[in-house]
RNA sequence: CGAGAAGUAGCACAGCUUGGUAGUGCACUAGUUUUGGGAACUAGGGGUCGCAGGUUCGAAUCCUGUCUUCUCGACCA
């Protein structure tokens, strides 16, 4: 492309309203335009780089041998009235009436309509299997949009669907959509990590998800010093490591007057935080649900919701405390006339602190023998430190973007939505599905975070929406043009992206804005022509060198070549 | 939805406290000089000051409401 009668064009200062990185990166080199809060344009830098990356997810997908197909957007709500899911989407999901006052919604995902398409065909067991997939917008009312591309309310998917007739089937289906999705992730250039995950409004059993690594990601991804253990924080097991081999003491109440917190509490008996239990006053769906953990550990709300099958927790309101004799500061696990559950953990503790349901009272030395509780679950987080669960190594943490996710759905939609099959003995059964997401714009905006410098993005060859830039230094210098226009044609003739910069802009101008839309390759022709030389230097290390004109292209070539291994 | 911040030219901002008819830098147009890392000078063009009410002789500025955007939280496949 010749910039000169092009689209194109850079900012010079930091967009206002993008905080991020990637956000303010993208906008800046002019690749997205902000339409409103979590809607963005994909102008034609910015969707040359998106088809790049889509065309690597299409390439992997069709040599794994999913089908391409395009569903709409626009779906009567009945469809998702049948699995349940418009209660579950709730106000994530953009509903809408047309003119005869009919219920429609913008699709947030496709389970329901892959599974009506697998229904116009499937009959046998010999139908089966296969793996639908498209690229194609997804819609959600998103409470927050943020971080650029990240969190929007409108963007484009992968998202393929796989239909086998039993277990081991789809053991098959999703380890060979596995197998793509790493290649893929490979082919981008990355850095990520797959990781458990929880199922979520899918449903279903097995999740893995692939997390792109960066301090800005919104998941707690907890991976092993010594192991390849990998899991969102939101599903982590706790494995305690205390070991306390002391002998059980005599409950004993005493005064802890003013104070107010457990660490508090702990400072003024004394007391290491990790020898005491604190407790969480919760509204289960209106119902009051007192938790119990470890003084120095966090409540996973998500694994609460599980344990009581609820989709929501919240802190619960003094209305509701009321209902108890829970004394807000000193509630404790000891004669509560409330649904208590306490975390695992406090089984193994010995002689612990916890309040004794009394204004200004604790208890101390107190033991399993001596409370009160209807539930025990792994209901805390897992903190940087704790165990592996797999191998008994030391746990930390890293922030994560979701790019990718897998899903043994099993039988939910297909259920639902009636997708049968005959099988040999002419028995009818229910078709076992497998769900696999990736979000291109996501990728994009990750790959940004982990790839930028001061001047501006450094893309890698894989995605970058051309490989080399031309920048003639003295566009009145005929000599120049005419190399620099031999060279455009011969590296267009190599199948290679070129991006020739043939404005009337002085040449800081023109470094300046091949090095912000981060072009991996820049050849100068400048001055040196006269000894037969251009430049290529390499936006990524920076290294720069001079060769000789007609050995340019073929070391383009090589470079690029080496690029893509 | 809770808390905070911000909406003035294409972009980034000043002006608002103390009301008097809108300004700076970049970008844009023309010219001159420049020309290897976002050039300099001269002369220009471009604004219903987010929107709607109100106070006032007069509102970007004061008051009320409302919309939008960002940040933190809540939430989130």
């Amino acid at each position: 492309m010749k910039l000169k009668n092009s689209y194109f064009y850079t900012l010079r200062e930091d967009a206002k309203d993008e905080e991020s990185t990637s956000g303010n990166l993208l906008v800046r080199s002019g690749m997205i335009k902000k339409v409103g809060a979590g809607i963005y344009m994909y102008l034609p830098l910015g969707y040359k780089t998106l088809n790049n990356i889509m065309k690597i997810i299409k390439e992997e997908m069709d040599n794994a041998g999913a089908q391409e197909l395009l569903m709409p957007s626009l779906i009567p709500s009945e469809y998702y009235e049948k699995c349940g899911r418009v209660a579950i989407f709730g106000d994530d999901m953009f509903n809408l009436k047309d003119r005869y006052n009919k219920a429609h919604v913008l699709g947030p995902t496709h389970e329901e309509l892959f599974t009506i398409a697998a229904k116009a065909m499937v009959k046998s067991y010999k139908d089966l299997h296969f793996t639908l997939y498209q690229q194609a917008d997804k819609f959600r009312d998103e409470p927050r949009p943020r971080y650029g591309l990240i969190r929007v309310r409108e963007f484009i998917m992968k998202d393929a669907y796989s239909f086998d007739k039993d277990e081991e089937g789809l053991d098959v289906s999703y380890l060979n959509m596995k197998n793509a999705y790493n290649k893929i992730y490979d082919r981008l250039g990355i850095n990520y990590k797959i990781v458990r995950a929880d199922n979520g409004a899918m449903g279903g059993s097995l999740s893995e998800e692939y997390q792109a690594i960066t301090d800005i990601g919104e998941d707690v991804l907890v991976l092993c010093k010594d192991c390849d253990y990998a899991s969102n924080l939101e599903i982590a097991q706790t494995v305690s490591s205390l070991q306390q081999d002391e002998e059980e003491k005599e409950i004993e109440m005493v005064h802890t007057p003013h104070q107010a917190t457990i660490e508090d509490v702990c400072k003024y008996l004394n007391i290491d935080v990790k020898h005491s239990v604190k407790a969480l006053l919760m509204n289960a769906d209106g119902e009051l649900v007192i938790c119990f953990i470890r003084g120095d550990r966090e409540l996973c709300e998500n694994k609460v919701c599980k344990v009581l099958g609820i989709r929501e927790l919240n802190f619960a309101n003094d209305e509701l405390i009321a209902t108890s004799n829970a004394v807000p500061g000193y509630t404790g696990p000891i004669n509560l006339n409330a649904k208590v559950i306490i975390d695992n953990e406090i089984l193994q503790m010995k002689n612990f602190c916890c309040g004794a349901n009394k204004e200004e009272y604790h208890y101390i030395n107190a033991n399993v023998k001596d409370i009160n509780y209807d539930i025990v679950a792994d209901i805390v987080n897992v903190q940087e430190g704790d165990k592996c669960p797999h191998c008994g190594g030391e746990l930390y943490f890293k922030k994560g973007i979701e790019i990718g996710n897998l899903f043994k759905l099993g039988t939910k939609y297909a259920e639902n939505l009636g997708l049968t099959y005959l099988d040999e003995n002419n028995k009818e059964n229910v078709v076992i599905m497998g769900s696999y997401g990736i979000g291109p714009g996501r990728i994009l905006a990750s790959i940004v975070e982990q790839n930028n410098d001061e001047n501006g993005l450094i893309l890698p060859m894989s995605i970058a929406p051309y490989q080399v830039a031309l920048v003639q230094i003295d566009m009145k210098n005929d000599e120049q043009t005419a190399i620099a226009e031999q060279l455009y044609q011969e590296l267009l003739q190599n199948n290679i992206e070129v991006i020739y910069d043939n404005r009337d802009e002085r040449p800081g101008v023109k470094f300046k804005d091949m090095d912000l839309i981060g072009i991996p390759l820049r050849i100068t022709i400048g001055k040196k022509i006269t000894d037969n030389l251009v430049e290529l230097k390499e936006r990524r290390n920076k290294e720069q060198s001079d060769i000789k004109i007609d050995e340019v292209v073929e070391k383009v070539k090589q470079i690029i070549k080496d690029n893509l291994k």
